[in-house]
DNA sequence: CGCTATTTGTTCAGTGGTTGAATTATTTGA
DNA sequence: TCAAATAATTCAACCACTGAACAAATAGCG
């Protein structure tokens, strides 16, 4: 199946061109080396006159750039490699956590080439006076970015709660925040490119969607299928399949924090019992380590128990045990539910992998249907922090990507 | 998000015709009274003149024809309908069950142009005995439908168990199947239309996702996405997600049969402990009805169930309230890691729904974190009995009308 | 009954974008 | 220096869609 199964509009002369667009950007964009028009004629299937007119497209929109010369090879006219431009649009990506913001620029290639982040408890702020900072933050970025040649094409804010379509937070509870506007309260800031193709300048997402989307650009290959569990004080879930993000029906998929994992367990504060978060959320885990009174920043905490279970000291080593275990059993449900073959440890769990890893593999190997046949991988996040910003500026320059078409036709 | 990310292959200039006549197809499938070529204009945004074009490549191909004149409206010159052929293509359906065999036919149109239903305990057979009886009544059902004008262009196969992309089955355990290869042995019935667009004429998979398609047929909207829970001996699921079937990176989605719903619960068929089956399985609800010894045959144990539940035997009530709250307790998690919107209750769950429903919806309510803001649905699923087969059989015609071209230019 | 208004469906020149073959460009190797 | 080889461009042909004009078929009205 690579076509959609139902067409949902008309397919007029310039789709075709559009299409193409896509199609041999995307290769441009997958090579991992230049590869010169005949080779993406021989890829793609397309002629060569044909590829020859798009490159020529996208060369004038500053998509992409012809590379150095490369070092000769055999006989015949030497081919000229096609790379993405490094001076065309970028994406800003935006984040704000409990406990830090953090911006950075993302090149249409993929590099960071922008990345600052501002470490202060958000939580006694107003979402004015947090998303005031987070604005001079931004702006600092598109400074730099400018600077370098770059023009930033949109914007994606990370938030750690549930978002609707049009940028309402309705709630991000380690926040405390509930209904807020965010992009009517951040739009005071420098302007950024107009509606691009239908989508805002300003896309607000949940956290772990971004940090999942991060991940996903981050590996080889561009068609995954993963979950990506990122256990900050609550645990989001970004699900990709087939290489893009599962959204849900509404947008409010990977919840994974309330799957309950024992129906009559600790009450939790969803209002269920047994909740995955009450075992393996972070304060849970903190808790179970008798590190509860402590009161330390979010981060600072992970890295405490990181350290203290390298030194083995076992009550922390119980306390991690349960937790793997816990979030193993959740896992597993997961992966027989939606055939999986790789699990992704993000966020707060990435530095404890090493001690998460082996119960959560446990519980899929005796739980999981098809784990004799094939495998299931479980693996630290490749992203460290703030990876979710990164996720969401690359979100931005994949949108180009996918649809080049909608930006070269840009007003200018 | 109405086009593919990274387009897959060339869009060469007769891609062209291909998606608007899959586009125009759809309409013409997905409208509530015969459309007239002017109305498909105005839909699609194409012009009447390409409309009436494409209009004629699919009369000429029989998966259209001219709908009766209709009575007058108005003035101006009276408009043709179109409506799916019902002479042209058709699409065979089969189940195999742990108790009975079932073949059916399903026109373009969507109507069941035939069905029967053979009963018997396949158990005690081999896979080739097995297959054998199915392809007597597949048999019987390609006379049939050759008698009325119709032309079969693809079977598909509904297994309760896990199948490959050949059409192996690797294990059904109902069925005391393991590494059956069924097109092998069912192919030595009379020959299908050969390969269509690069898809065997047989299709082999797996019953609760064929069961899942039908339902997703039967509905009024063809972008719903739900949960469709099957009931049977084990419990399979069918994820449907934005109007198509999800089948995992492997095609072995939906094993929610052995979610965890307590970790430390009996232990199940499957190596884990405290799976779903174990609490919501018909063996399990037959035991804690105190009907465990009866050996009834599964479909006739579904009845009496209904039967005794209707006239208020208390066991037969607690029992059904427990499988209800352990099947609430799961879909709750997988409804916060999806967000879907609508659970359907189908195969044996279907005649227990008023039962299962009220337990199941108390539980999702108490766990779903999104619950407050959009309801979930929980419904019996509407078709009935053998609905696999009629949703394989729909695959099959769905399938033409994804992809039209394929048909059209099939060799004749 | 004939005329006009109205809507449907078809015809046809025009256009955008791809195709395939021929042509030009640029290098290696004999 | 020339032939072989490979890369990229040019150009006539072609395909499918567009837009406008036209033909067809009816209702309403005098």
């Amino acid at each position: 199946m690579t076509r959609p199964d139902a067409p949902a509009g008309a397919v007029r002369q310039g789709s075709l061109r559009e299409w193409n667009l896509a199609l041999v950007l995307d290769r441009i964009a997958a090579a991992d080396r230049p590869p010169s028009r005949a080779e993406l004629a021989a890829g793609t299937g397309l002629t060569r006159a044909t590829v020859s007119a798009v490159v020529e497209d996208l060369l004038a929109g500053r998509l992409v750039a012809e590379a150095e010369p490369t070092p000769r090879t055999g006989a015949g006219r030497p081919s000229r490699g096609l790379v993405l431009a490094t001076d065309g649009p970028a994406g800003l990506g935006l984040e704000i956590n409990v406990d830090y913001l953090a911006a950075c620029v993302v090149d249409l290639a993929g590099r960071v080439r922008h990345h600052r982040v501002h470490r202060a408890d958000l939580r006694p702020l107003s979402p004015a006076e947090a998303l005031a900072r987070l604005t001079d933050l931004a702006a600092r970025a598109r400074a730099d970015a400018t600077g370098e040649g770059l023009t930033l094409a949109g914007a994606a804010l990370a938030v750690p709660g549930l978002v609707d379509d049009a940028g309402l937070v309705r709630l991000a509870p380690n926040l405390g925040w509930r209904d807020v506007p965010v992009p009517a309260l951040l739009g005071a800031g420098p302007p950024l490119t107009a509606h691009v193709d239908g989508v805002p300048p300003l896309v607000v997402d949940n956290e772990a969607n971004l940090a999942a989307l991060g991940e996903l650009h981050a590996g080889p290959t561009g068609r995954a299928s993963f979950l990506h569990v990122s256990g900050e004080v609550g645990i989001g879930a970004g699900i990709v399949l087939d290489g893009s993000l599962f959204r849900g029906a509404r947008g409010w998929s990977g919840e994974i924090g309330h799957i309950p994992v024992r129906p009559d367990g600790p009450p939790c504060r969803c209002g269920g019992r047994g909740c995955l978060e009450t075992y393996a959320g972070q304060e849970a885990i903190l808790a179970a380590a008798g590190l509860a009174g402590a009161d330390l920043p979010a981060d600072t905490a992970t890295t405490r128990l990181a350290e203290l279970a390298g030194a083995g000291d076992p009550a922390v080593l119980q306390a991690l045990a349960g937790a793997g275990t816990a979030l193993g059993v959740a896992v597993a449900g997961v992966v027989n539910l939606l055939d999986l073959d790789t699990v992704v440890l993000g966020g707060g769990y990435a530095p404890l992998a090493p001690w998460l890893r082996p119960p959560v593999l446990a519980e899929i190997s005796r739980r999981v249907l098809t784990a004799a046949w094939s495998p299931v991988t479980v693996r630290p996040a490749a992203l460290g922090a703030a990876a979710a910003a990164v996720g969401g500026a690359g979100s931005v320059v994949r949108r180009i990507l996918a649809r080049p078409a909608g930006w070269l036709a840009r007003p200018t």
